[in-house]
DNA sequence: GCCGTTTTCGGCCCGACTGTTTTCAGTCG
């Protein structure tokens, strides 16, 4: 069984947990898990490289300690400093964690003073009023663990980033009407554009004795006031998405933008560099001594520790400060520079409109073209093409660009894979198309060995031109399908094929470590939506915000190119 | 446990709010 960076990653979170209830030093506790966000974030196995005898101790954050460590679970499927930790205190103590307002120390006294190892203990303790009378709880914190009971069945967890821009849209529009308030602004991952929120961090610049925390708590959406003071604000909506406000002064906007947009892990070593060069960073701003030195604008702060401005979607402590420092910074892809949609589906298949309605709506979004791209006869319940039908629909084409100006229909399919790596079309019939999205959408669960050699045979066909969502995950539904992403786009580079990034709300796939892994390699990448109908194409904003994430340029990006420059790019 | 443009030892980001407190620890982001 192959240890995946995921693994390596959970044992350290779930030692740094145990370390951290058992009272360690939180610095000791703090490298375990900045250890375990770098491996898992790491592009590259560290399974592989151990098993390449590459050193370890590159990795920021890991040292000679953890590399040993690192290594013994690579080889051994597991951590023995973690199975001695588990003997000393149960790991259901992880669990209780969880439960808000609880942290180590106070898990800890649960523990020791009245024997409290899970959930059901601690559910069992509360109802029966014993932990009010515990020294440092009260009665406050006893309902506070009821609470989080009852609301456990509801608790939305992260929320997709579509659905947290639904929400922030509304919100935002209404403390804006509210009189006296500046400025309002989203921060958090929300700005960050995470493919998933786990809250809402919203910024309020307003005039003195504005009344914006009593409207929050008033807003119809609001069921639960978690807490509520001058400058900051915490409430929960219908939907589980916990909301915090804060007030912050104008001369401090730059600063508090920065400190709540994050990430944690940024903002860390952003402050690190300002406490090197005797400066003192929060979110009211850049400080040597008392005295204020920036923080009105984002590029002040930045500008205080001798960076560039970095955009929101870098901010991850995964390269872009050592960038800045070179200079090096990625000029990222926007919506402006995309030309046309290179997924898209009709009425043929299991679209909703026909192809000249999807034509001139994309011509509605300033495209250049977009790709239709219906499903092949393997998926019969959605009427997909074979052969046939597919030589007069082109011909349907070649009508329908003579007649329409402005926007050109590419001749495509989005052809399935099938279990052996072949496509589910003849060559023939693949040979007249201008391009082609080849997808999985059957046999998820080969192993990875399989699933990328299967991957691999596919692109072997000299029509292969585009890997449909490359994972195949479906947020909050369906796990990515097992593959070694490291040959994958090995191959893809060998043969010129491109790996596409689904713009689609719901699968954002390729995801951003690995679109830059693909730009690292040299492969390029098509963002396209997957549109089902005219109303997917906007999809096109979450897409780019994906590859913004994963360090994407334009150059990177093929459907930023003409038709004339697209053609070039693809390997026929 | 990591790390080094003052350091191989002694630092390690920082502040608001709450609840349980008589001055602050714990939690959270």
């Amino acid at each position: 069984m192959p240890v995946h960076n995921s693994d390596v990653a959970d044992i350290f979170n779930e030692l740094a947990d145990l370390l951290e209830i058992g009272g360690a030093n939180q610095f000791r506790v703090r490298a375990y898990r900045t250890a375990a966000r770098v491996v898992g974030d790491h592009p590259h196995s560290v399974a592989m490289m151990v098993e390449r005898g590459e050193n370890l101790t590159e990795l920021p954050g890991v040292g000679k300690d953890l590399a040993g460590k690192i290594e013994e679970i690579v080889r051994t499927g597991s951590l023995s400093q973690l199975a001695e930790e588990e003997r000393r205190l149960p790991s259901g103590l992880r669990q209780l964690m969880k439960v808000a307002g609880l942290g180590p120390k106070r898990v800890y006294a649960l523990h020791k003073e009245l024997g409290i190892n899970t959930i059901e203990d601690l559910k069992k303790a509360a109802l029966e009023g014993r932990i009010s009378s515990l020294r440092g709880f009260g009665r406050k914190t006893e309902q506070m663990v009821i609470e989080e009971f009852s609301r456990r069945t509801g608790g939305a967890g992260r929320v997709r980033l579509q659905v947290a821009e639904e929400v922030a849209t509304a919100l935002v529009g209404y403390l804006r009407a509210i009189e006296g308030v500046r400025r309002v602004e989203v921060a958090g991952s929300y700005r960050r554009k995470k493919e998933t929120i786990g809250d809402l961090d919203v910024l309020v610049v307003c005039a003195p004795g504005c009344s914006v925390m009593d409207r929050l708590v008033t807003y119809v959406d609001v069921t639960k006031v978690l807490s509520k003071g001058i400058t900051k604000s915490s409430v929960l909506f219908r939907s589980g998405i916990q909301v915090d406000v804060r007030v912050v002064p104008e001369e401090s906007y730059g600063a508090a933008l920065h400190y709540f947009t994050g990430s944690k892990a940024h903002n860390i070593a952003i402050r690190l560099m300002g406490v090197k060069k005797g400066l003192k960073i929060n979110e009211y701003g850049v400080f040597r001594g008392r005295r204020s030195i920036a923080g009105r604008t984002e590029e002040e702060v930045y500008a205080s520790v001798g960076l560039p401005y970095i955009e929101p979607e870098l901010r991850e402590n995964l390269g872009e400060i050592e960038a800045a420092l070179k200079g090096a910074l990625p000029d990222l892809v926007t919506l402006d520079d995309i030309r046309g949609d290179l997924h898209v589906h009709t009425k043929e298949t299991d679209g909703r409109h026909t192809m000249r309605e999807m034509a001139e709506a994309a011509k509605e979004m300033g495209y250049a073209y977009i790709a239709v791209t219906d499903h092949s006869k393997r998926l019969a319940m959605v009427h997909g093409f074979d052969e046939r039908r597919l030589a007069k629909r082109n011909d349907e084409i070649e009508r329908l660009n003579e007649e329409l100006s402005g926007i050109r229909l590419l001749k495509s399919i989005e052809v399935d894979i099938l279990e052996d790596g072949s496509l589910d079309l003849a060559d023939w019939a693949l040979k007249e198309l201008d391009l082609t999205v080849c997808s999985i959408h059957s046999r998820l669960n080969l192993s990875r060995e399989k699933q990328t050699e299967r991957l691999i045979r596919a692109m072997d066909n000299p029509y292969f031109s585009i890997l449909g969502h490359p994972s195949g995950r479906l947020l909050d539904a369906r796990s990515p399908y097992e593959v070694d992403m490291e040959r994958l786009l090995d191959a893809a580079k060998q043969r010129g094929c491109i790996l596409e990034l689904n713009g689609h709300p719901d699968r954002l796939d390729l995801v951003d470590i690995n679109c830059k892994m693909a730009k690292d390699l040299g492969v390029k990448i098509s963002v396209s939506t997957d549109a089902h109908s005219k109303s997917d194409y906007p999809f096109m904003r979450f897409g780019v915000a994906q590859a913004r994430r994963g360090w994407l340029e334009k150059a990177d990006v093929v459907n930023t190119l003409s038709w004339s420059g697209l053609k070039k790019v693809l390997k026929r």
